[in-house]
DNA sequence: AACTATTTATAAGA
DNA sequence: TTCTTATAAATAGTT
């Protein structure tokens, strides 16, 4: 769109870049804005600029959007699924052969019972409370395990605190283990990430770290990646 | 842009809206991919569309662009810092043919190497080592305060599972008070949004529930809110 | 899903 | 940066 059409490659110019991400990082935000406006969509964008500066849309917030988006990737351990009646393309296992129509007339009662659900849960901005529901649902042994992750924690927080009261008597320099790592792996695995075993590739200090919301277990999210596919959608179960 | 220009406001025909928000959400996504070609910047976009559909983009990756958000809302204690530097350094949007025939084709294949593109993106961000640095920094009476907010978490936990044991023997329906309320929010307060003792404005560890990523504590992050003021960004620190 | 008449976005240029 | 403008894109309404 503009006095003549551009190739799709990174702008190399450094002053032509910026001014380029300038006007659609803008453009984006303009349109995520109207996009919500117009269709009552919840839209959360995150940007870094070239130059590595960060910048937020969110409507009607970020943190509202992504908490919902958060308690999609709670896997719903109950017997109820609650995937399947979430989506029209659908999980990518076995799932595929739903029929749409099947999907289509019987799904849309779930998923509309559900939706509702979910937009009042926004509306109120408790989207814990879904988070809760599948807790809930979840039943005993989840519980018990959450219970069981927390002790651990627990431990290896006691262990921190008696090494950091050593080192105040016996001035210390050097950091000791992480123990973050561990607590904060528990828990990002028991309240957002899929709870997997061993996903980390190769990293060294045991715990690959962070969300790992994109990678989805239960619930269905259509994600779309980088280049190969911005103009469709899939799945990412 | 169309055959004549349309209110900025909600669409009340169900259909209409629903067919709104499906191009435009693919137009924006592909607004999205292009603006991380062109300038190298990442991006990442969450979605629900007016009945409820989750959808998400990201480049490189969802999960690389949000872990690298979540970082910053971390303060950076130590001397160091990542982020400034790191603009420019990241994915190579080199060889990206969006051709559809590639897409099904080598979907799948490139789908795999940018999510592994993405985890060690991930591992090099050391979103964890982060974390840690400030939890160490932060000294003896953050991790003593932790500990006590963990040992709630236990209480509350194990008050949770008597009660289902108990309702397991006398059937009941109605769902228990939330737990995970206080449990997220204390871990979440721990993990991610603001740390700081000193710098939480009322310690008042209530049943917010969630993250609370734009209320960044640090670091400088160009938020946007909803309608008001799509065009500009302000200052979020 | 396709098709256009229009509105928007934007690449260059100033 | 910011504005201007010629042109490329997106899209509202229609088929």
């Amino acid at each position: 769109m503009g006095r003549q059409k551009i190739e799709m490659k990174r702008i190399e110019g450094e002053e032509a870049r910026h001014v380029c991400f300038s006007k659609r990082r803008q453009s984006m935000f303009k349109k995520a804005c109207e996009l919500s406006i117009l269709c009552s969509a919840m839209v959360a964008i995150v940007v870094f600029s070239p130059g590595g500066r960060p910048f937020s849309f969110g409507s009607p917030s970020f943190k509202a959007v992504f908490n919902r988006f958060l308690a999609l990737t709670v896997p719903a351990t109950s017997g109820e699924s609650c995937d399947s009646s979430n989506g029209e393309t659908n999980t990518t296992h076995e799932s595929l052969e739903c029929s749409e129509l099947e999907q289509s007339i019987e799904g849309e009662k779930k998923r509309k019972k559900m939706l509702k659900e979910a937009v009042e849960c926004d509306t109120d901005g408790r989207v814990m409370d879904l988070l809760n529901t599948k807790v809930y649902t979840s039943g005993l042994d989840e519980l018990q395990e959450f219970h069981k992750k927390l002790a651990a924690i627990q431990g290896i927080v006691k262990e921190k605190i008696k090494q950091v009261l050593q080192e105040e008597s016996h001035p210390t320099k050097p950091f000791p283990p992480a123990f973050m790592d561990l607590a904060s792996k528990y828990l990002l695995d028991r309240l957002i990430a899929t709870p997997i075993p061993s996903m980390a590739p190769n990293s060294n200090h045991g715990v690959a770290g962070g969300l790992d919301v994109n990678a989805s277990s239960a619930s269905s999210v259509y994600a779309v990646g980088t280049p190969p596919n911005y103009p469709s959608n899939q799945l990412d179960g």
